[in-house]
DNA sequence: TTGTACGCGTTATCAT
DNA sequence: ATGATAACGCGTACAA
C-alpha cells in the first residue's frame, strides 16, 4: 500500500480510505488511486485489515463429511450467500468425531473466523467452552436441536420422519418397517426413530422389533436390508428408509429380483435426491430444504456479523412429502 | 499472549517459542507456559502470526460447483491431506464463470493464501498476471493442461475417452455414439471429445455427426439423448456417455421402455459413481482417480509450501477401465 | 478532504 | 535459555 500512496502522491490513509469508502475521497485522488492501484498491482492484506479492525469476512463451516453429497447442495447455499456478501468460506470435516470438531473449531478461531456454521449439535465441553468465550456467533444446522449454541436453522428429522410414517399409515400400509443408520453415531437417526414410534403409535400400529433395522450407509446396505426384511418373519407391507442412499440400493434390488414396487413391498425414502424420482418405479421421499438450510443458515449467521441484528434466531424449515408410484 | 506470559511469569517471546519449538525453551518454563495458556484460554491469533511471519496455513481451492458431486471426493481429499499437516481449506466455487475465478482469485490472495488449488486450467489474463505477481505455488487439476501454470495434478480426459472407446471398439461394437457435456463451457468435454474421435480412426470406424451429441448436465438429459440417439437413424449399437449422470439417465430409461441392454444397446458411463456399479445392469464406465487427485494436489502443494521442494511438478494419475454387463 | 500517530498480536532478530 | 525491540500492513481516532 505504501507504493501506492507514493505513486498516487498521497498518504496511505487516502489510499485506504480510497478503497473502502471511496465517498470520503476527492473523485480526483479517487482516480488518481485507482491508476496507482493497477500500476503497482497492488493486492490488499486482509490479514493486516481484520487484525488491525479486529472484523474478519471468513466463516466456518465444520461437518461430519465433505463427500456426503447430501450436504453438498447446503454448503453450496452458503456459499451464495456469502460471496454475494464478500465473504468467505473456510471448510473442515470431522469424520463424524467429537475430537477432530474440537480441533476444527479451535483452528477456526485462532483464525479469529467471524463466524462459525456446524452441522452437529452435540459437542465437547471443551468447544462448546471455546466458543462462549470466543463469542463468535454460531449456526447449528443438523437438526431442530432443543438447546443450540446460539442460533439454529434446520428441520425437524423427528416431525419429517413422523409425517412420512403416518403418511404410509394412511395410505394403508400396516406392517410400515423402518431402517436407518445406526443410531449410536448419529442424533439425526435416532430423532428420526423417535418420529417413526411416535406415528406408529398415533396411527394404533404395533412396534414390531422384527421391522427395525440399523445399518450402515451405502447402496448394497440398501438392498441387504429389504431382503432381511422380506425374509425376516416380520412380513412388512412397505419400508421406510431413513437414511442416505439406502432406498435406492433397495429399489435397485426390485429390479434385480423382478419385485413389483409396491406390490411385493413398498418403499418410501428420506432424503430428495434427484434420483429418487427417475427410479422404476419412482420412490415417494421427503424434500428436505437443504439449499435452504444453507442459505439461511448464511444469512442469520451475516445479520450477526454486521450487527444488523442481534435476536437469538432458530428458523424451522420446512420439509414435504413427495409421493410417487413406490407407495 | 500477554495474559499468558504475565500469568507464566515470562515474556511474551518465550510463551511464543514454548508453543511453536517446545524444544527451545526448557521444560519448567515450558510447563508454565501450557498451564498459563490452559488458565487463560488462550487461542492464539493466526492472524497476526500469518502477518508477522508472513507465511499462512490456509490452501485456497477454486471449483466450478460445489454442488456437483463429482468433485466433493476431490475436496475429501485436499481436506484430508490439509488436516494432517495443520493447515486449513478455503473453498470458493465460480458457477463455471472465468470472472467468478478472477475474483476469487483475487480474494484468495487478499487473504494471503500459502497456495491455490484450481479445478479449470483456463484463466483470465488478469487472474494469470495476479497469480504470477503474488509468487503462490498453484495446482491445476481439471485436465492435463500441456501449459500449467505451475504444477498439475490430474489424469488424462483425452486418453481416457480414446480407451474407453478402443474398449468398445474391440467388443465388437462398430456405431459408438458420443454424448458429452457441452463443448463450448468445457475443455475437459473438448478433451473428451478428441479421444473419442482419435479411437475412431485408429480403429478405422467412420465418425458420423448423427452419432455425437451434446447434452445438459441432469438425469433426465440422458433419457433424452438415449431416445434421439436410437430414434435418430444413426441406427447406435453402443452409447459412450462421457459426463456426469448421463449414463445413469439412460440405463433408467431403458428399465423404464423394457429394452435390454445392451441387447438393445450398450451403455457405457465416464465415472466412477457407485450407483453405476448397482443399476441394473451394472454399467461399464472408467474408474477416474479424484480422491487420489485431491490427496496428491494437497501434497505437492504442501511440499512447495513448507520448501521440501521446488520443482516444477506434473503428475499424470492412473485411470482404469471397470468392464461391467452393459457393455 | 486529507494526514499523523498509534495499536492490533504475533514473530524475527539480535542481545544477554 | 530467555528477553527487548522492531517490524508486519492495515484501520481507528483524532487533528489539521
Amino acid at each position: 500500500m505504501r507504493d501506492v500512496a507514493r505513486a498516487a502522491q498521497v498518504s496511505t490513509m487516502t489510499v485506504s480510505r480510497a478503497l473502502k469508502d471511496p465517498a470520503k475521497v476527492s473523485p480526483e485522488v479517487r482516480k488518481r488511486v485507482a491508476e496507482a492501484v493497477a500500476a503497482v498491482g497492488y493486492v490488499p492484506n486482509k490479514l493486516a485489515g481484520s487484525l488491525s479492525s479486529s472484523r474478519s469476512n471468513v466463516v466456518g463451516l465444520i461437518m461430519p463429511s465433505i463427500e456426503n453429497s447430501l450436504f453438498s447442495s447446503t454448503i453450496q447455499g452458503i456459499s451464495d450467500v456469502l460471496r454475494r456478501h464478500d465473504h468467505q468460506l473456510m471448510i473442515a470435516d470431522t469424520g463424524y468425531s467429537a475430537e477432530a470438531e474440537e480441533a476444527a473449531i479451535r483452528a477456526f478461531l485462532a483464525q479469529r473466523v467471524a463466524g462459525l456454521i456446524l452441522h452437529d449439535t452435540t459437542h465437547s465441553p471443551a468447544a462448546v467452552a471455546m466458543i462462549r468465550r470466543s463469542g463468535v456467533p454460531v449456526v447449528e444446522n443438523g437438526t431442530l436441536t432443543p438447546e443450540p449454541l446460539d442460533m439454529v436453522v434446520s428441520y425437524s428429522n423427528e416431525d419429517a420422519s413422523r409425517a412420512m410414517t403416518l403418511h404410509l399409515a394412511r395410505l394403508g400400509y400396516r406392517r410400515i418397517a423402518f431402517v436407518s443408520l445406526p443410531l449410536a453415531a448419529n442424533e439425526r437417526s435416532r430423532d428420526r426413530r423417535r418420529g417413526y414410534l411416535a406415528a406408529l403409535e398415533e396411527s394404533r400400529l404395533a412396534a414390531d422389533p422384527r421391522l427395525v433395522l440399523e445399518m450402515p450407509p451405502g447402496l448394497a446396505s440398501g438392498a441387504e436390508a429389504l431382503l432381511r426384511l422380506v425374509e425376516g418373519g416380520g412380513d412388512p407391507d412397505a419400508i421406510f428408509f431413513a437414511g442416505d442412499v439406502l432406498a435406492i440400493g433397495a429399489v435397485l434390488e426390485c429390479t434385480r429380483r423382478g419385485w413389483p414396487v409396491p406390490g411385493k413391498v413398498a418403499i418410501a425414502a428420506f432424503d430428495n435426491f434427484d434420483l429418487l424420482g427417475h427410479l422404476v418405479p419412482p420412490v415417494t421421499t421427503l424434500k428436505l430444504p437443504r439449499l435452504e438450510i444453507g442459505r439461511r443458515s448464511a444469512e442469520v449467521l451475516l445479520d450477526r456479523i454486521t450487527g444488523r441484528s442481534r435476536a437469538a434466531v432458530a428458523v424451522d424449515l420446512r420439509f414435504e412429502i413427495i409421493h410417487r408410484s413406490s407407495t
